[in-house]
RNA sequence: CUGCCCGUAGCUCAAUUGGAUAGAGCACCGGCCUUCUAAGCCGGGGGUUACAGGUUCGAUCCCUGUCGGGCAGGCCA
């Protein structure tokens, strides 16, 4: 018996379609699985598809279509239903042969056939000048199950982490780690409000100092601050007062490079590669791994940004004004052109984006997912553009948009700003609600939808976290088969036929419909999805359970029981892997 | 002002991509441990899917408008 009765069944519809009209044979066939429990185990709207084109009665058709349906021991009943939909009930051995494909098939159960597609996912990405914080860990946790189930669908995967270590907030991260290392030895500079506040950037400066002793100090406060614009009082917020603190952090940038020299690289280089390796650290331990850290700076240091701004040129797509370089990017359905070099000849922050997707394309993936937080929604014209403008096709990029993850304490929005210092950081948010839960509540809503998360909530009532329900259901079943203590391997060879009762029934359609699920969750890009399955299966599970025993006298019974106990817990398993939560053998 | 996203039970969210009677979890009420793990199960109340039109056999989903919330609109990143 073949292992798909839904591909059997659009077959056997397929040949029935070909005689009753053969002009609309290539008909797209929908078979879905009914909500509703009388409805049979598939349904298809194909008749009312066809009514319109041909003139036809929807319930008339579906008739003819039963009448020309080839006989098959797949389906048991059929019947005509509502405004025209035809139910098929299958038979018994049909619904209950998953079990035996999930246990011969293990952990590859589900998993799709290698399509040799290429896909470059690039998420994260965080300026690494501060740790990650909650919304940086919904992204993270998006992404990394987002990747899982396009490998598991059968894609080739590049999981990819852009580090923005070329840009003016990692100056100002070095001069804010200088300015702490500075007042360590009682060289009392104002600390600009707009550099980086947090204590992070206090026990680096302690690290520099007790890695490199005095090396980078010896300078006077009058020296670092010289020529630098007065800080309006703290309490102006106006425009004005705003650039005039942004004129007094570039002087002190400016400073910091001439009184450095080469050292001040060294300290540059110091703050980046703390911030990284932490970031790394506490993304390896959140079980989020990337294939590829790829560099800002590289794409200057081989000369890819200066090719990709000639190249935009050459295309006759950019245009000097006010001394800069604009892309005309209107041309390619953006609000306004934008600079990709500025007057004073530094690249912006677009040039070298630009030149990191022309990189992207050059590798040759045929697809390419961009995770964004959607406050970033507005550039996607702009890079979009770039990229026809380069002559490539706009249509592989693919950008997902994650909204924020809103942390609330005490009922309260927490302030998450990684300038002043004020944020949750993810470790904090892992230690305190744990990794298993943090991983599948950042995936339990869709991506586009804005995440309240709860701190005292996940907190307080950590026991009632559904993440629990779907491990519970996991260890029971290894609970059992333990108790049982036969040969897991043994329970293949059991005559499913025993499987009879609503519940058990169920639990094998909704086994089922695992394959399709990988599918539909990688085509949408929605591990959500994965998360409502795995909650779905073990709430089943759970109530079956509740209803029958599995250790019982007759064997024949025991063994179906205990085989299909067996497929939850290995489809319960991949799921949970896939979301990058444990699956415990015992709670 | 302009653009994008969102609006579903008291709260937090689903809904097989346009399908049949819109579903879960919290919270509330009532039951189930001498039997494979009670982090569990069974039962109950809860809805004009923000509002008004339109498209069609059929709309939470697609189109238009209104209201409400979020986010963007730098030679910042």
């Amino acid at each position: 018996m073949s292992a798909d009765p839904k591909a059997q069944l659009a077959d056997l519809l397929r040949t029935a379609l070909k005689s009753v009209a053969p002009e609309l044979a290539d008909t797209d066939i929908h078979l879905e699985r009914p909500k509703q429990a009388g409805h049979g185990d598939f349904a298809t709207n194909l008749a009312l598809q066809l009514a319109k084109p041909l003139r036809r009665s929807p319930r008339d058709l579906a008739a003819k279509l039963l009448d020309e349906l080839p006989a098959s021991p797949l389906v048991a009943t059929t019947e005509i239903a509502g405004a025209g939909f035809i139910n098929f009930t299958l038979a018994a051995g049909a619904k209950t042969a998953v079990v035996g494909e999930v246990l011969a098939r293990g952990e590859s159960f589900g998993r799709g056939a290698r399509r040799g597609v290429k896909v470059q996912l690039e998420f994260v990405s965080a300026n690494p000048t501060g740790p990650l914080h909650v919304g940086h860990g919904r992204g993270a946790a998006y992404g990394a199950s987002l990747a899982s189930v396009l490998d598991f669908a059968g894609c080739d995967v590049t999981r990819e982490y852009y580090i923005n270590d070329a840009g003016r907030q990692m100056d100002i991260l070095a001069l804010s780690t200088w300015l702490r290392y500075l007042a360590s030895f009682g060289v009392e500079v104002a600390f600009p409000p707009n550099a980086y506040q947090g204590d992070y950037v206090v026990a680096m400066a302690r690290d520099l100092r007790d890695a490199h002793k005095d090396r980078f100090a010896g300078f006077t406060a009058e020296q670092v601050v010289d020529g630098a614009p007065g800080l309006p009082v703290a309490d102006r917020k106006d425009d004005e007062a705003k650039n005039q603190r942004e004129d007094h952090l570039d002087v002190l940038i400016a400073n910091a490079k001439r009184l450095l020299g080469e050292d001040y690289h060294f300290v540059h280089g110091f703050a980046l590669n703390e911030q990284l390796g932490d970031g790394r650290a506490d993304l390896e331990e959140f079980g989020v791994h990337f294939d590829k850290w790829f560099s800002e700076k590289s794409l200057f240091d081989t000369g890819l940004v200066e090719r990709a701004v000639a190249e935009l040129e050459r295309q006759g797509h950019v245009y000097l004004q006010d001394g800069a370089k604009w892309f005309r990017s209107t041309a390619f359905g953006d609000e306004k052109d934008r600079v990709v070099q500025r007057d004073n000849g530094l690249y912006t922050y677009f040039a070298s984006d630009i030149a990191y997707h022309l990189n992207k394309y050059e590798r040759g993936f045929d697809r390419i997912i961009d995770i964004w937080g959607a406050d970033h929604h507005g550039y996607i014209p702009r890079v979009k553009g770039a990229i026809a403008a380069l002559g490539l096709p706009p249509e592989k990029l693919e950008v997902a948009l994650v909204q924020f993850a809103v942390l609330y304490r005490n009922g309260q929005k927490a302030a998450m700003s990684t300038r002043s210092g004020e944020f949750v950081t993810l470790r904090e948010l892992r230690r305190e609600v744990g990794n298993d839960a943090c991983r599948f509540f950042y995936v339990l809503r869709k991506s586009d939808q804005h995440l309240d998360f709860d701190l005292d909530l996940a907190k307080s009532q950590s026991n009632e976290n559904p993440v629990y329900y779907v491990q519970y259901a996991h260890a029971r079943v290894c609970s059992v088969l333990q108790q049982w203590g036969g040969d897991v391997a043994e329970l293949a060879a059991a005559d499913l036929g025993r499987l009879e009762n609503e519940r058990e029934l169920a639990l094998c359609a909704r086994l089922g419909s695992f394959p399709e699920l990988i599918q539909n969750a990688a085509a949408d890009y929605a591990p959500h999805q994965i998360a409502f399955y795995v909650k779905d299966l073990a709430g089943e599970f759970h109530s079956w359970y509740n209803a029958e025993r599995m250790l019982v006298e007759d064997e024949g019974l025991r063994a179906a029981r205990l085989a299909l106990a067996a497929a939850v817990r290995r489809v319960l398993a991949t799921g949970l892997a896939l979301l990058g939560v444990s699956a415990p053998e015992s709670m």
